[in-house]
DNA sequence: GTCCATGCAAAGCTTTTGCATGTCT
DNA sequence: AGACATGCAAAAGCTTTGCATGGAC
């Protein structure tokens, strides 16, 4: 794949990144069975509100989506299934500045970073080949041997902006 | 000031970030006059123990070296103090993914960005224009304006990849 | 003397954990 | 039946805050 064009739109507010079909909620059942670990009602609900959300979310957010469900799972269980996710590849925590720990799906996708607006909190994906090598030969520079990175860039979106220009211009 | 070449290495573990000159503690005087604070011991001492780090501190590491001078001093406090440093544009606070919020001087400085060796802890500063550039053209293209941004590079530092080595081949 | 800063302890937030109970196989 | 998952509430880790006291101007 080449992403030096960047710009993949995957993930951003209200879309669904459930589309990749039904597989990873199998992907997560297989995984379930092949360590002796069981199914459960709460298991599916989570992960399918997490596959049905677009990424990004927090656990609160999600432990919301699932109560609609049935208002009876646990803060506990999402936090222990989420962890479970992440775990068998299917999702990828992200820290961005609030304190608040993020899920995003991961199954089989390729590294990407993220556009943060500052005003909305809307959250874009995007990548970038020329990027990730001038990280490599930065890092092999210093002697070291990248494991893993995270880039994000914090503004204000173009929506934002648009927003703000019109009230300046009243 | 030209850092395409990155590679400038400077606060790592150990090393001193304060030769800057006597300038910093000095600014935050002007700072609190300015605001009608007041001076203390606490705040010098606080300010003193920040700017002999070398960067990228925990609170947690600043009260154990204001302990050695004062045992009296508070957690309250340095949290407060930081946060005053902060605001004065002295010390910059950083989230790397370990839940503890870590400050760097500040001053003056150009923007820079951190390898973090997974192994050791050690973290390393560098600067680099072209990846600045990319990141600005990336966000155009996507509506952005940048108000700020921050890339981490994880992985094993040299002496960390070298020890492993060794204790591969015995 | 007035206002600000400090210390302490309590409280806030997010996340984790212990334990009795419920559920899957 | 047995092993694992769940819910609840308590606890843990970092940070903030309320309040009485102490210190700066």
């Amino acid at each position: 794949m080449n992403a030096d064009q960047d710009g993949m739109r995957i993930g951003s507010k209200g879309r669904g990144g459930a589309a990749v079909g039904a597989t990873p909620v199998a992907a997560l059942g297989a995984y379930i069975e092949e360590r002796g670990l069981k199914h459960s009602r709460q298991r599916e609900l989570i992960a399918q509100a997490f596959f049905e959300s677009g990424g990004h979310v927090t656990v609160e957010q999600l432990v919301e989506r699932c109560r609609r469900a049935d208002p009876r799972v646990s803060v506990a269980t999402v936090y222990r299934t989420m962890k479970l996710l992440a775990e068998c590849g299917l999702a990828s925590a992200r820290q961005f500045g609030d304190g608040q720990t993020r899920y995003e799906p991961a199954a089989g996708r390729a590294h990407h970073d993220h556009l943060i607006c500052t005003v909305c909190g809307d959250i874009v994906e995007f990548a970038n080949d020329r990027i990730e090598a001038l990280q490599e030969s930065i890092a092999r520079r210093h002697g070291f041997e990248v494991e893993s990175h995270r880039l994000e860039l914090y503004g204000r979106c173009a929506r934002c902006r648009t927003a703000r220009a019109e009230e300046a211009r009243p």
